[in-house]
DNA sequence: CCAAATTTTCTAGCACTGCTAGTAGTGAGA
DNA sequence: TCTCACTACTAGCAGTGCTAGAAAATTTGG
């Protein structure tokens, strides 16, 4: 019994350490460096042994998207709850995504960028991923008027997201990131709301 | 003299051949069928040729994204003369910008996805991607109110682009689309406009 | 019209990728 | 101690982008 715990606990212990490699390779050097042999080599087993982890690279990379929301969910969070009023909230949730974005850039590639088969906004999608859409649509609700609630928190998201990532191909300059975030906020905060 | 003005036009041509099927690929099977050795098979000319035109992949699918450019500025442009006033404009410009993108997908991901090194709003910007900003500022300029012009067209069609890539990953669900782009033009419509 | 020079295109190969079949090694239970 | 099951390994496959050097074709000069 306790045998197997402990192999289990160690199975364990090996996949949340791929996981952490992976991360760090794709922030340090992008996506495209972090290659299977790579990996392998870092968590010093062989090729193969990811396998038995997980079903392949993409896979892997799944697994970094998912620590991703996690996190990212308890900044909107924090931003959200630390705001004085609706208004502040609204912008407080939206400069905390974008740093986020800027903060770990492969992280958000692979939670938002790459085409990974995460269920979005169904019965079995991650319960990070429903949190981190449930933050963004509480700080959303005191702007939305009559306008249907989840549709609104998705445009907004929608917008935050574009941002981030015209910012990050080079298509926007990043030095006017707070004036374009301040025009968004302006046409969305409805003023004496909450 | 007439000999090589013929090498020059039979080059071109050949270049365009090689645009048009990566693009072709591109569309039918995603950028991730169009490597190199298909790509020449389907020219019918060997590997190497490739590089005699483009300095690599990159290259193609970058000179694939001009074209788009260059289509997608005369879709714009048709949506926005064609409206009969500002909000029309802005509406129709932006259903432009997303049916452009259902119908391209590839092409949309070389255009906007890809990091490639296309310079954006720079000195030396293809002027068809110029252009295509002008464009949208056109639309929006009824709107713009006191705000700076290039600044909200710029958050605009960060707007449209978060839309069209959470779409395409499964983000979204598309059926939404509509719903979602009403929302976004009540937020940037200045009725009484123009 | 033919040989030399030049340009163009090809074959073959490099170092790499994700992934897997089959083998060697390790530890558990009888 | 012996057998068995499981784990992790080595080696290899088919594919990738890209390139060096040989071969073929074409233009030029005699």
């Amino acid at each position: 019994m306790s045998i197997q715990a402990r192999r289990r606990r160690e199975r364990a212990e090996r996949e949340k350490l791929i996981i952490t490699a992976a991360r760090e390779l794709a922030e340090a050097e992008g996506w495209e460096a972090v290659t299977t042999r790579r990996l392998a080599d870092r968590i010093e087993y062989s090729q193969p042994v990811l396998y038995s982890h997980f079903k392949g690279k993409d896979a892997i990379m799944t697994a970094v998207a998912l620590e991703g929301f996690a996190e990212l969910v308890g900044e909107l969070r924090a931003a959200r709850t630390g705001a004085p009023d609706a208004a502040g909230a609204l912008a407080g949730v939206a400069a905390a995504y974008g740093a986020f974005a800027d903060r770990h850039p492969a992280l958000y590639d692979a939670m938002f960028r790459r085409d990974l088969d995460l269920a979005f906004a169904a019965e079995d999608s991650p319960a990070a991923l429903k949190a981190g859409f449930e933050e963004l649509a509480e700080a959303v609700r005191p702007h939305a008027g009559g306008d249907d609630l989840g549709l609104l928190t998705e445009t907004f998201w929608a917008a935050l997201h574009g941002l981030v990532t015209l910012e990050r191909g080079g298509r926007l300059p990043r030095e006017a990131r707070e004036r374009r975030l301040a025009l968004l906020l302006g046409r969305f905060v409805r003023d004496g709301a909450g």
